[in-house]
DNA sequence: AAGTATCC
DNA sequence: TAAT
């Protein structure tokens, strides 16, 4: 019996998966708290909506993107850069939610990173055809702590590669409940998301929400 | 610079 | 690789 991707269950977590030194993927992981998540995305996204930035090259991301936390991760024609506000509303970042600080300090020390207590939660959210070339984070100024990437919705393919921008990313099938760690000698990981392929979610639809943990002060 | 065109 |  073949894999279906669209289990109104998600599947269970088992065990870590090992995609370089210092990157785990922790398939299921989030799978016993993905109703309290997403009820907590949609407050969020309610106070602080999803919206596409500008590169500092003049595109328009195909991911629609919001955050909470202390700090928010935004692109400008100016630049990347950590703000206290949300340059649309000049309000604080709506406040982080318990479960998600929960989820990424519990997750991060499955994949061997203790204590991790991120103040920053991007929200990205990918519909058919949105992308994430391949990049670093590299934004943060605390690069000891982890990033922690957690997958809700429609299935996506995501691309880890080395530290230099040559080195070939391994494809991994990134499903609802899945929780992808890198961090250590991973931190500047190159990683992306291939194109979303078409397909209706049970509980999400016609969407993925990627939920990015780091520590950004 | 997390996107795109263009070149090889 | 541009060019920001």
């Amino acid at each position: 019996m073949t894999q279906n991707l669209f289990e109104e269950e998600p599947l269970p977590y088992v065990a870590p998966e090992l995609m370089a030194p210092g990157a785990v993927l922790l398939r299921g992981f989030a799978g016993a708290v993905d109703a309290a998540l997403l009820e907590a995305v949609a407050q969020v996204i309610a106070a602080a909506p999803l919206r596409h930035l500008v590169t500092p090259g003049g595109y328009t991301m195909t991911v629609a993107m919001s955050n909470c936390g202390a700090l928010g991760w935004t692109s400008s024609r100016s630049g990347y850069r950590y703000t206290s506000t949300d340059p649309l509303s000049g309000q604080p970042w709506p406040p982080m939610p318990g479960c998600f600080a929960d989820l990424a300090l519990r997750a991060a020390a499955e994949a061997g990173f203790n204590d991790f207590r991120p103040d920053a939660c991007l929200i990205n959210r990918y519909e058919p055809g949105a992308r994430l070339s391949l990049h670093q984070d590299r934004d943060e100024s605390d690069l000891s702590a982890p990033i922690v990437s957690v997958s809700l919705g429609l299935p996506a393919v995501f691309l880890f590669g080395g530290t230099r921008r040559t080195d070939r990313p391994t494809r991994y099938q990134l499903v609802h409940g899945d929780v992808a760690v890198w961090g250590g000698p991973s931190r500047l990981a190159y990683h992306g998301v291939a194109p979303l392929a078409e397909g209706e979610h049970p509980r999400l639809g016609r969407q993925r929400i990627n939920l990015t943990f780091r520590c950004a002060a």
